[in-house]
DNA sequence: ATTCTTGCAAACCATTTGCACAAGG
DNA sequence: CCTTGTGCAAATGGTTTGCAAGAAT
């Protein structure tokens, strides 16, 4: 079994213990869209997703895809972005943790930077809390 | 003079030279909405904002709340996050630069770590970009 | 005088909701 | 069975747009 085969069948593990512990029913759905959603590379919207699956001839809708997205973020399964006016995603189970540099021109590059956990566990000492994620982005531009 | 009405009056002139290198003329609403916003402390939206003119009997359209917002984003009197599912804004000038905390009750806390710009740089170095600006958010709750 | 800006109302569009039917437990 | 989940269509709500009147230059 492949790299990727492997990923998805984990994935479709940790989905269903997830879906399991809450009492949530395992439809046929859910696990498609969980599917379709980890053979994306990089970024997506509802309507791309949405638009990936209506031509695959899938028949789901758009209300079934906001329900199930809210899960995926539960689970930590999914990520959420807000930058540029606009939601989007990105799968994030064993993916390294990035973060995001955005530019003028509207093109996102991801970096990773281990210093940002230091700042972590200082913020988690100083309130006194359990930081369970973060997002850092930076915006700027090409030099020339 | 001061405090306060000395940044209001910095303000007002740095809003007052960008709205001339840029072409757009000085408009009364334009400057009363800088200067209502400039009263707000902490963070607020635009249907906070435009109840809060509304009840001070101003004439203002959510319409010219939104493109004012927009001129204010462009030179950096204000800035925009996106957290919760909402947007919201807060002033900008001459605030001791920050970041922020969620907790899951819906608190938001504010904290600053000047190594954030240890990693700036790097970044800056290895994309050769210039970086403006950077939003770092940690998600957490806090324990008991 | 010309062009930009305003308030208002309508339009827009991403997301949510209501509902009848389908299907998981 | 009972209840949750689904697709569809309508509703919602934040944001944008079109337009006639008003104001800045």
């Amino acid at each position: 079994m492949d790299i990727m085969n492997d990923t998805q069948s984990r994935v479709r593990e940790v989905f269903s213990e997830y879906l399991s512990e809450k009492g949530h029913r395992k439809t046929p759905e859910r696990f498609a869209i969980l599917v379709e959603i980890y053979e994306i590379i990089g970024h997506f919207d509802i309507e791309e997703l949405y638009v990936k699956m209506k031509n695959k001839n899938y028949r789901v809708s758009r209300a079934t895809l906001y329900n199930t997205i809210e899960l995926l973020l539960d689970c930590d399964l999914i990520k959420k972005h807000q930058f540029n006016n606009s939601s989007h995603f990105e799968k994030s189970f064993q993916f390294k943790q990035h973060d995001h540099l955005i530019l003028d021109s509207g093109e996102v590059l991801e970096f990773c930077d281990p210093r940002i956990l230091n700042i972590r566990k200082t913020i988690e000492e100083i309130y006194n809390v359990e930081i369970s994620d973060h997002k850092l982005y930076f915006y700027g531009k090409k030099k020339e």
